[in-house]
DNA sequence: CACCATGTTCCTTG
DNA sequence: CCAAGGAACATGGT
C-alpha cells in the first residue's frame, strides 16, 4: 500500500538497518526493475557501494550512496509502484518468486519485490524535479497550498494526484482527505474559498500524519518468522490473521455509511481512478 | 470469464 | 500552453 505514509514507515524501518552497510553483491532478476542502466551496468555500480543514508521524497525511497573506498556520491531512488516491497531477509533464504532486485549484505539479503513491476530503481534524482512540497514539513502552508490550487480549473481530486501541487498522495489518501475537509472530489480547484483551503491543509496533513502514526504501532518483522515483514499487510492483525483495522473512512467503502452522517459513501470515476466520497458531507 | 487494484509515464485529442 | 482521457506496464485477487 505504497503512497507517502507507507514509504514513510518503510523509510524508518529500513534506514537503522541498512545505512552504513556495503552492498557486497547485486543481482538484477528483473532487467525492467532498473533505470536507466542496464543489468550489468547496475550490477556493477551498486556493488562495493555503501549505503549511506536512506530519506523519504514524495513516494520515492531515496538512498544516498558513496562509491568504495573514498570514491564519490551518487543517488539511487526505491519506488514501490503498485506492488513493490522492501526488506531483509536471511541469505539462505528462499526468495519469493517476484523478486526482482537483491543486495547482498553479508549474511543478509535486501530484496526488492515487485509482482506487476511498475516499480524499480532509478539511479540519478531527476525524477524528483517537478514535485511539489512534502506536505508535511514546515514549508507546506497553506498559502503555498493556495497558490498551487488558484489557478486551475481541474477537480481537486485529479489535481492532488498528480503530484505536483503536493507530492505523496495517492488514490486512497485524496480521497480521505477530501472527506475529512468536507469537499467534493469533483471540486474545481479555484473555487476553493480560503476556509475550504484552511480545512483541505489540516485534512491533509492529519491524514497523512495518523497514517504514519498507525504504521509505525504495528510490529513489524514479528520475530523474523514471515517471510516478509508484514509492512504492507496494514490493514490485517499482526501475523497475517484476517481481521481488517478500522482505517479507511471512504476508500473501498462504496455503499456504506459515511463516519461523519451516515449518508452512503459514493463512487464515480475520475483521474483514471475509483473516487469515493460523502455526496451529503462533502460540498 | 470479467473486472478491479496503492502508481507513473506517454500519447492523442480537443 | 492546458486539460482530459486512454493505454501501457504485468500480475493477482475476487
Amino acid at each position: 500500500m505504497p503512497e507517502l505514509p507507507e514509504v514513510e514507515v518503510l523509510v524508518r524501518h529500513l534506514a537503522p538497518r541498512v545505512e552504513r552497510r556495503r552492498i557486497e553483491s547485486a543481482e538484477v532478476l528483473r532487467p525492467k526493475s532498473v533505470r536507466p542502466l542496464d543489468r550489468a551496468a547496475f550490477e556493477s555500480l551498486v556493488k562495493g557501494s555503501v549505503i549511506q543514508k536512506v530519506t523519504r521524497r514524495a513516494k520515492y525511497l531515496r538512498f544516498a550512496m558513496r562509491r568504495p573506498r573514498g570514491g564519490g556520491g551518487w543517488v539511487l531512488l526505491g519506488h514501490l509502484g503498485m506492488t513493490g516491497r522492501m526488506y531483509l531477509q536471511p541469505a539462505e533464504r528462499p526468495r519469493e518468486k517476484h523478486t526482482s532486485v537483491v543486495f547482498g549484505l553479508g549474511r543478509e539479503e535486501f530484496l526488492f519485490e515487485d509482482a506487476r513491476q511498475f516499480g524499480g530503481w532509478v539511479v540519478g534524482e531527476e525524477r524528483l524535479a517537478g514535485l511539489g512540497p512534502e506536505p508535511l514539513e514546515a514549508g507546506f502552508t497553506v498559502g503555498v497550498l493556495a497558490d498551487a490550487l488558484r489557478r486551475s480549473r481541474q477537480a481537486i481530486k485529479v489535481r492532488l494526484l498528480d503530484q505536483s501541487a503536493v507530492a505523496g498522495l495517492g488514490n486512497i489518501y485524496v480521497c480521505e482527505a477530501l472527506n475529512v475537509a468536507g469537499i467534493a472530489p469533483t471540486r474545481e480547484c479555484a473555487s476553493l474559498q480560503s476556509v475550504e483551503m484552511e480545512r483541505l491543509h489540516r485534512a491533509i496533513r492529519d491524514v497523512l500524519g495518523g497514517a504514519i502514526q498507525l504504521g509505525l504501532s504495528l510490529p513489524l518483522d514479528p520475530a523474523g518468522e514471515g517471510v516478509r515483514d508484514g509492512l504492507f499487510y496494514f490493514g490485517r492483525a499482526p501475523g497475517g490473521g484476517e481481521a481488517v483495522l478500522e482505517r479507511f473512512r471512504v476508500y473501498d467503502r462504496e455503499g456504506e455509511a459515511c463516519p461523519r452522517c451516515s449518508v452512503p459513501i459514493r463512487r464515480v470515476w475520475m483521474g483514471g481512478r475509483g473516487t469515493f466520497f460523502c455526496p451529503d458531507c462533502q460540498k
